[in-house]
DNA sequence: TCCTAAGCGAGACGGTACGTCTTGTCTTCCA
DNA sequence: TGGAAGACAAGACGTACCGTCTCGCTTAGGA
């Protein structure tokens, strides 16, 4: 029976402070937005220990990133479930499913969330460069990332503004929009085929 | 003959401290960034007290703003000559004419710049829709409004992405290129007249 | 018939600006205390500019001092009516009969008037000086000059004492007691003859 | 045996600050008065934070007093072990063992203590109130307040010119002068016993 | 009566201190 | 021994005041 290694083994209370740590965040983004949060309030909301924050993040952001990488896990399986852009569906609704969340990222006048917008369209840019390699996109790799950036771009104004919009439209409409701007726009360009097939 | 009425005049003096206050905005975002510029960095650039700067501007984004005001001015303006999409031109032109700002702006690992960005989105949105208009889109106000949002996102990603490639491209080119991914996409909804001639 | 040289002349408006500031002073100083007050109080109270302040008194000190040469002139002449401690009466009954500024000086806890305080103090030192020369008082000028702080000091201490408590006992009583601790004091050091004459 | 509860002790470093502090007051009063010293003077001198300074004292005005309450403690105790006047050639002494911060106080034209000598002064009054108790001052609580601020005033003035004058006299001779003036002036209203006793 | 220098109000300005806030590091003590 | 509690140095923030300055308007008082 594998018992865990001394070395190997996590400490379940370090596990413990960054979940933590990372609720308290969350809490506290829709509680006062990103930008006006401070790690006094994060510590506070979490009863951790200022060290303690220190211990596992560098700073806000760093934690902040750590809390992104469960959606961008999550992004990467739905699109590979669908690839083309399926990435587009599964941000609709895991964001109609996070709204308070969301909405204070987008919400407040617009510039209090643009760092958390900046680093979530960063991981879409990511995703929209595999969908095209999936579609099977021609043209040189710099209009193949020109177009990935493109793509990121619009998704996040989309959704940026069916958030602020309070997601009104049904995510699978505004989907379908977005889907069909992209393709029409690229269509001399990427593999018909495979277009269709999405 | 206008003459100038009492209480409309403004003192030379504030014309002249505002302008150097936006000027040492400008030179300290191509320093150190925006977020990283102080109150006290800005205004021992200008050499004006630190009481004048509040007399101003409320803090450092209302600065900022006023001194976008200025680019939001030129881009109408060059809409105005050249409907369409043609805010797009004018603002790579812009970019590549004040290319050392823009660097600084886009540049630093992407999070820095983020509120400046997003300012000019806002901008660039206000225009998008302004073209719909000229290019008599067809759908609800709605729809209008997700395009534009939809233009105005794709077309700062592709900025933004242009800018951190060091310009290399010609800015004609980015345009086309951009220009095409759009009308391609909203095809459909414009109209074709307009579309073609622009 | 000395007609007023040209240089000599003062305009009627900077007598008045003077007067309108001093005036302000002591207003500002029943309303808020010496301290508390600023010079943007004086101006706003007085309807006068910034520069013609600066024009008449090099600073706040400076406009107190110039108000309380009426206060010092009002003294000597009493004390020239009264020789020996004739001070004392005399400013005690100009207290009284400016209660409310004077409990503004003493009041608020002791600390606000204390510059006030000790300008008038310096003043009564040297009353107190020359009320020891009327009284023939004997030994080195240097215990004449301990002797006359030892007066002044003891006397602004019964005087803001009094003011404390609303000046409920009658002025001639403090008087009384004052001079006779004084004067049974220095006993054996003063004229007797001229002691027991006041 | 009294072990310190959890919520009474004092982390060590926070006495090391407060007597950096204080430490700095005393080192920039002397170089530059109490007045002109500001809060910034006094946290690079004591090489904290000034955050640190604030969460330790209110103000500059409040550090101060922390200060004087070791000279209060130091003349109570003086006083208790030479009843009567004691307090006179203590406080004289303890000028005298501390001169230059003293000279820095009543120096400077007079103005700049003014704040500090009034906070010395009220601890002055206090003592000579119990003075009186011990000397057994007959008459009412108001002439017995009236002789106190009269001792302190006297006191304090004569306090400052000694210390104007470089207290070149032996503090003992100041001490005999004041205190026979002091009870010649009580002589009639005092235990006669305890005065000669004393 | 006219003219001109001065006084003036209004208020912008550079400078400086304030008291508050937040960050990231460090120390102490408890469980 | 790891973590809660929180002190700490550093330094930016927005506010308040000071004493200097510039601007036009008003208003003496000599011509």
């Amino acid at each position: 029976m594998p018992k865990p290694q001394k070395h190997e083994r996590v400490d379940r209370r370090v596990q413990r402070s960054r979940q933590l740590l990372q609720d308290a965040l969350i809490a506290m983004m829709i509680e006062k937005g990103y930008e006006a949060t401070t790690v006094q309030d994060i510590i506070d909301r979490a009863n951790v220990g200022r060290a303690t924050f220190y211990a596992h993040f560098a700073d806000k952001e760093t934690l902040l990133t750590s809390r992104l990488e469960d959606l961008r896990a999550f992004l990467i399986e739905r699109q590979r479930q669908a690839p083309g852009l399926g990435f587009s569906l599964a941000m609709l609704e895991h964001a109609r499913d996070h709204l308070p969340l969301y909405a204070a990222i987008v919400g407040r006048g617009g510039g209090s969330g643009a760092f958390v917008i900046q680093r979530i369209h960063a991981t879409i840019v990511d995703l929209a460069r595999r969908a095209l390699q999936t579609l099977g996109m021609k043209g040189s790799p710099e209009r193949r990332t020109l177009a990935a950036q493109y793509i990121a771009g619009a998704f996040m104004a989309v959704l940026t503004w069916w958030l602020d919009q309070a997601a009104k439209l049904p995510a699978e409409e505004v989907d379908g929009i977005f889907r069909t701007l992209v393709m029409r726009g690229l269509a001399a360009e990427v593999d018909a085929a495979a277009a269709s097939r999405k």
